[in-house]
Order: structure tokens, then sequence, then C-alpha cells
DNA sequence: CACAATTAGATTGTACACAATTTATTATAC
DNA sequence: GTATAATAAATTGTGTACAATCTAATTGTG
């Protein structure tokens, strides 16, 4: 009786496709944000600012499920490109206190027409979409 | 009349929970991965050769969606663990093959649990799981 | 109040990802 | 047949990810 290995096929794997097709489409956003000068992950700590300015680097990381071993030097990176500025809190010193510069607030100008760009790129319907939306949400809660 | 930004919000994005679920996933198999002293890239190239060994790097690339600056370091660093070896083609030496070792082969063994381990921490109906699996094959196609 | 525990970021070290370039080899065109 | 183009890996350089550790500031407890 033959050990039965399929659980070990790629094709049934359901990681694989979700790392896959994550790398896939975060590369369809390179053109369009070299345009802004920025990375992807740059481009969503944006993202945050631009919604809510002035967010500490912890409220950040749990937004982007990203810890301070990787937003540290991307926020750095972002300061020297002069598009937020980096100051510690006054009430609690701990805290670090991201918040957009002029420069940064204006490129939501020139942001604000990436997603319509992207989302061309992708080789799913309206509806398909939105499931995959909820499906992912799902992923991530708790 | 204020311009429209809600394109740019990111619970707006579908790219966002792609790329945060596909971290937050990969995650889980760490635990798993540790015990067999592999990473999750080497995991899922080893996943590949258990299906069919001897592949070359650029085929071990397309399936993995991978390219030979990703896979050159991680392919050294699984012979330099007994894993896998490397040579060069006899028909073409361009092309590198790679195929397992004893230890290779034994080590789906213990591998072959992993999936099963993983699942457990989806926190998705089986349903909601082979919907989710059709939607990123789709997003991966052409 | 002292001091242990907690918390927020920064740092360190390892491992990808990936664009761009380089090198070696094979295929193609004249 | 030789120059040219194409192909497969390797290399280089930059930018994340993330675990583990460290440092400084704050909080909780006796």
């Amino acid at each position: 009786m033959e050990k039965n290995y399929d659980a070990l096929k790629l094709d049934n794997q359901l990681c694989f496709p979700l790392y896959a097709a994550a790398r896939e489409t975060v590369k369809h956003y390179r053109p369009f944000l070299d345009e802004l000068d920025i990375t992807y992950t740059q481009y969503i700590a944006m993202m945050v600012l631009w919604e809510k300015d002035c967010v500490t680097v912890k409220d950040l990381g749990e937004r982007l499920f990203l810890d301070s071993g990787t937003l540290t030097p991307v926020l750095k990176s972002m300061e020297s490109k002069g598009l937020v500025e980096r100051k510690r809190s006054g009430e609690d010193e701990r805290c670090l206190i991201v918040s957009l510069t002029e420069e940064g607030k204006k490129l939501k100008e020139k942001a604000v027409e990436v997603p319509a760009k992207v989302s061309k790129c992708f080789n799913l319907t309206g509806e398909e979409a939105v499931t995959l939306y909820f499906l992912l949400k799902k992923v991530l809660e708790k």
C-alpha cells in the first residue's frame, strides 16, 4: 500500500497561489509607482497617512501587519525622500510619530490615479474581485 | 467640489489584503518548517522536486514564479544542507539540473504532515477555501 | 518611592524578491 | 563557417520581511 502524498502537491496548496498571486499583483504596481518614485511598501504606508495624518509606528505596523524591523528602514527612506517627518511624541517619548510633509500630501494627487490603472491588470470580474476581497479579509481576521 | 480619494483608502484595495494574507499565511508554516530545518521558499521548491525529481532552474522558476536571482542562492543553501544536488545538463551546458539527494527524498516523510497541520490555522470553511483557491488561480493566469 | 515588568522603536542577522547586468553556451542567419 | 541573436544562470545592488535582541521610557506593584 503506497503512502498518499497528494497533500504535498503544489497544485493542492492554498498557500502557494496566495503567495504567488500576491507577488505577481504587487509587481503590477511597479511601473505606476516608479512614476511616483516610491515602492509598494512605501505606497501602502502613504495610504495610511493620506487617510489619517500623524500615526505612530505601532499603529502603522498594526494596520500594515509589519513590525518595526521592517518599518524603521522604510520610514527612514521615506523621510530622506522628503515625504514624511519622524518625531518622538511629547506625551510618550517611546512613541515615534510619522506625519506627512507638504510634498507627501501633494503626492496624493498623482497617486489617486494608481488604483484604476492597476485594476485593469486584474484578471477578475467585479463580482469575483468582491468575493476574493472578503475571503482574504476573513483570512486576516483574528 | 472636493475630489474623491476613496480609491486610495487601504480598505478599498484588493492588493493589500492579498499581500498581507499571503505573509500571514506563510508565517503559519514557520513552526512546522522549523522542525524540518527549511524555509517556506525551500519548502515549495522541495514540493516541486518531490513531485518530479530533476528539474532545471528555469522550470523551477516558472513553476514558483521566481527568477534565478532568487533561486540561485536558495538552491545553493539547499545544496549545502544536503537536500539537493546541482549539476549542469550534459545536453545543454547552460541548464542547471536540480535533483534530490537521498536525504532530500527522505524529508518528504516528515513534510507530508505539514499541510494538515497548517490547514487548521486557516480561518475558512472548506467551501470558502475552494473558492479562494480558484480565484487565486485565476489571478495567476496569463 | 523603588524596582520589576511592560512597551515602543531601533538594531542585528538571515533570507528572500527582483530589476538589471554579466557570462557562458547554444541556436540562427547570412 | 562565422557573426549575431537568443537563452540559462549567476551576479550585483536595493529593498523589504521578520525573528531575536537591545535600549530607553513608562507603568504597575509592594
